[in-house]
RNA sequence: GGCGCCAUAGCCAAGUGGUAAGGCAAGGGUCUGCAAAACCCUCAUUCCCCGGUUCGAAUCCGGGUGGCGCCUCCA
């Protein structure tokens, strides 16, 4: 095993790279906020994931020992909101249909929905085609002008966070992602953030008001370091609602008093629930302790959620949350940020229907993490023409004997290339092109001629690859299952007809064996025209689905 | 308005002081009955523009221009 004390590691709290020095001599302590499962997660939080996914399959890669924590956010607004209007509405002759899935119909239209608790938006096109007022205690709705009637029954916020838990489960095992050591709940939390919430009161850093708590800005003077902004800024942009309990306009509430049809927990506050960021701080409190090493999320979460869970640890245990704050890039659509009130957002689910998801993994690792990537047709076709390659590369190795053998001093070089830029800050992209070398190298290992010294450097070479897929989660299929699957869904996107292929196979083949070569290049000519393009093999004659559009 | 990020070939993308990784596309070649795949070769005297620092800058500093993000829910 190389050194291991030289990864570097982008700090957004200082701004710069630092050694990743764990607390603890080879173990690392990582906390990723996860999912807040109101719906199905987007393409957007995929990257996130994933990025953090290969962090931690890298520093396990290296010899360390990750306890890895990765929450569900299951006690939230969105999901109250997303819960309420969930379900069937009557009235006016006509039925608004809203599915849990974020979709809804009205009579035979289509569109997608957001709510922020105080009105539904119906969306077609990115553009807000309705907006429905909900009046909660009475529990209608007002659509252009009619009434609707909920005439489904309401589902429960904590079973509606509770099955897109399990879709986020499935999801994440369609993406190779590994599971976390623990994936805690808010909803299995709630007396350690009842206790936290004691703390920071008893310090007088919170307090208490219509059974609300919130936690008191201006008494954390260290507020705001992470996003590096000022105070008085912050207070010129802050929002006070006429009901809010605050006494500042930057206080934020830890604890929220129960409204009807909400979920609801005991507290010494009266009924209540959590707010929206200290649900972090008790979660990573509980399971790793006061300080750990490296915190991650999306860049979005900066501001404010990982500004405020930094207030609320740091003032309730007087100690530094933790040593390194990682954020991961956007994934841009169309030139712009994914925006859920315009409803362009692509699922992640609708997005591994379309492209292989190990392709799609490939695609979030073409740039640096911490980098805008851009969702297009094109790269997302690059991805899997790449990853092709790939496999039928290994492929091809997998047809030769299984020899052991020690990796020659080209993949030795390779590898510790790959290492090096991995060193720093996990730059993905740098051992992208650490992957191109290896695999060029095992290309012409398997087109030598000296079969029997090339089969001796395949063995080492193999295992090498065996390795960094396990760093990256790629490769983690069988080569030809992978390439047939891949052929069978691009079949079935064309509609192609594999009857027709094995005729025309069958009849130049015939061809070739009359020597009759001008046939035989017609019936290619012809599979050509169907999209399909045919090899010669020493073992038969195989074919594949040209690459030659992408992948929709 | 406040704060911050980014700009490298036709496209995607590494590189953060020592003379431009990698991928796609393109052209040439090897192989092949012909192809495909694979492999080899070629493909940025130059890194948005203008100044400055330096023996030396894509990399540092100053000033422009263009794009994006956060400041409200967001991965």
């Amino acid at each position: 095993m190389a050194s291991v004390d030289t990864i570097r590691v982008y700090n957004t709290m200082s701004g710069a790279k630092q050694p990743l020095a764990p607390l603890t001599p080879g173990k690392v302590k990582v906390y990723v906020c996860g999912p807040t499962v109101y719906s199905f997660v987007h393409i957007g939080n995929a990257r996130t994931f994933t990025s953090f996914d290969v962090v931690v399959r890298y520093l396990r890669y290296r010899g360390f020992e990750v306890k890895y924590v990765r929450n569900y956010t299951d006690v939230d607004d969105k999901i109250i909101n997303a819960a309420r209007v969930v379900g069937e509405w009557g009235g006016a002759g006509q039925t608004l249909s809203v599915e849990a899935d974020g979709t809804a119909k009205w009579g035979d239209q289509s569109f997608k929905w957001t709510t922020d608790g105080h009105q539904l938006s119906l969306i077609s096109d990115g553009t807000v085609r309705a907006e429905a007022p909900i009046d909660v205690g009475a529990d209608t709705l007002t659509l252009q002008s009619a009434v609707l009637k909920r005439t489904s029954p309401e589902i429960d916020a904590i079973s509606h966070a509770a099955r897109f838990v399990r879709e986020f489960e499935q999801d994440a095992r369609a993406l190779h992602l590994l599971e976390p050591d623990v994936s805690p709940k808010v909803s299995d939390t709630i007396p350690e953030i009842v206790e936290i919430i004691q703390r920071l009161i008893s310090r007088e850093v919170a307090y208490a008001s219509k059974g609300d708590v919130y936690f008191q800005v201006s008494r954390y003077p260290q507020y705001a370091r992470l996003s590096k902004r000022k105070l008085d800024d912050l207070k010129a942009g802050a929002r006070v609602e006429p009901q809010d309990a605050k006494r500042e306009p930057l206080d934020f509430a830890l604890w929220k008093a129960a409204k009807p049809g909400e979920p609801s927990w005991d507290s010494p506050w009266g009924k209540g629930r959590p707010g929206w960021h200290i649900e972090c701080s008790a979660m990573s409190n509980k399971f790793l302790g006061e300080t750990f090493d490296l915190h991650g999320g999306g860049l979005d979460l900066i501001f404010p959620h990982h500004e405020n869970e930094i207030a609320q640890s740091e003032a309730a245990s007087g100690a530094e949350l933790c040593k390194c704050w990682m954020h991961g890039g956007f994934l841009d659509l169309e030139g712009a940020k994914m925006s859920k009130s315009l409803g362009n957002v692509v699922r992640l689910r609708d997005a591994l229907a379309r492209v292989d998801a190990e392709a799609l993994r490939y695609f979030f690792l073409s740039t640096h993490y911490r980098a805008p990537l851009a969702f297009t047709d094109q790269s997302l076709a690059d991805a899997e023409a790449r990853l092709e390659y790939f496999y039928e590369t290994l492929r091809r190795a997998n047809e030769r004997p299984a020899a052991g053998g020690k990796p020659s001093a080209e993949t030795e070089k390779w590898l510790q290339q790959l290492e090096q830029t991995m060193d720093d800050d996990f730059n993905f992209a740098g051992a992208l092109g650490a992957l191109s070398g290896l695999f060029g190298e095992m290309n012409q290992l398997l087109d030598s001629k000296d079969k029997g010294k090339a089969n001796a450097a395949l063995g080492g070479l193999r295992d090498s690859v065996k390795k960094i897929s396990s760093v990256l989660g790629l490769f983690e299929d069988d080569p030809a299952a992978w390439l047939l699957r891949r052929r069978d869904r691009l079949v079935q996107q064309r509609g192609i007809d594999v009857s027709k292929i094995d005729a025309l196979i069958t009849a130049r083949n015939d061809a070739r064996k009359a020597k009759d070569f001008k046939r035989a290049d017609e019936v290619r000519g012809e599979l050509k025209a169907l999209g399909i393009e045919i090899m010669d093999t020493p073992t038969g004659t195989s074919w594949k689905v040209a690459a030659d559009q992408p992948a929709k």
